[in-house]
DNA sequence: CTATAATTTCAGTAATTCCTGAAAACTCAG
DNA sequence: CTGAGTTTTCAGGAATTACTGAAATTATAG
């Protein structure tokens, strides 16, 4: 492996990482490459940057194409394929969250449904249902959350994360308000926030799931 | 393998999912188990259930230990010691994203920490360490997030997951809210302010500022 | 302290996953 | 259509990871 030192050590430490998450050590290690790389890179650069065999260059990229993560590139007089991480790595998390989402939480979820129609045998199977249910509940709502958020952009995200646990504050006073609502005592307390009487009717109904 | 057929599918995906987390058959399984049983149990019965050897329970249930993902009890006139899963499903996907950033985010961030301080030997260097600053910025955002999130209550992440999208609404009326509060009064960054509970819940109300 | 029950360790083997080189398949300029 | 350049497939060997039984260690009842 021939690469800038700082190159080399994240390389080496994706690689590492990727075992960790079920994806193997080249994948992981490709992808650390085309991610710090100023260019796109063809299967032979990678293969030599890496040391590894053109074949299996072909393997790891074909994975990272499964899962989406790397575009494709053609540059003029040259017939190889140059291959590029996005620049933005919100669209990186992005795609990650989505595609591990399409093969894992969604067939947990199926396979939990189905769990959950049949006729519980016993009393153990019942507790087991019941536990099962739990699990799918706090599933659904996750991803049904992730979904919402994905279709963010990228800037309103790091506003929100950013404020971090001051949005419970927000929903405290929301709440807190809704609550006086249904007391009745609403109207004028409201009425007239500058600026924000759309706004705060779409925050202030708590229609969506449950 | 002795299971009632709900159980045995549920921990037989189980089994299958873990490998595609790094956490090998064995491991997954014997949680899953776990997790659906409704009493707690020993090391020979969770041999006996899934047919693995006695040795293979012993190092499957240490590997759960040090992830903390069990509850190890005693019963009296039984030396034997025996396992639970947590009840609480949200405990469990706590202790679990706790874990996983001890053991994949924080070194990932130490060594971008580390890559980042180092001189850069030439222009794709520079173009590498601008990439990594960019994954270590929001690697950061996110576990802050995350930390913030943990503190929180079951019951208070619920309502805000099922808030979904609509939080951002809430963002977009505050950050109205504040522009407005620091063209008039008193320039204050709410975004930063710790404890503002009172603050927050003004953005809701209507007293005299606007 | 001793005897026995329970758990852990560990060396060896089984199973799985990874990686390679050779060959097949594909692509496109001429 | 041809053939050089390129990518993909795949069988088999290499490396890694998982699992087992036997032995060692630890814990506790008497």
């Amino acid at each position: 492996m021939n690469l800038a030192p700082l190159t080399q050590r994240f390389v080496l430490h994706f690689g590492e990482m990727g075992s960790r998450w079920g994806i193997n050590r080249t994948v992981g290690q490709i992808y650390a490459l085309l991610y710090v790389s100023p260019r796109a890179l063809n299967a032979d650069d990678i293969g030599e940057a890496l040391a590894f065999s053109r074949s299996n260059v072909s393997m790891g990229l074909k994975e990272l194409q499964s899962w989406n993560l790397v575009r494709l590139q053609h540059l003029p007089n040259d017939r190889r394929e140059y291959f590029q991480a996005p620049e933005d790595v919100w669209a990186i998390f992005r795609t990650l969250a989505e595609e591990r989402r399409k093969r894992e939480i969604d067939p947990t979820l199926s396979m939990l449904r189905d769990a959950l129609m049949e006729q519980p045998s016993g009393q153990d199977d019942i507790h087991a249902q019941a536990r099962m249910k739990q699990m799918h509940d706090l599933i659904e709502l996750m991803t049904g959350w992730m979904a919402d958020v994905q279709k963010m952009d990228s800037t309103t995200l790091v506003s929100l994360m950013k404020m971090g646990a001051k949005v419970q504050k927000l929903l405290e006073a929301k709440d807190k308000v809704t609550s006086s609502v249904k007391a009745g005592l609403m109207g004028r307390k409201l009425g007239n926030v500058p600026n924000s009487g759309v706004a705060d009717s779409a925050i202030l109904s708590n229609d969506k799931r449950s």
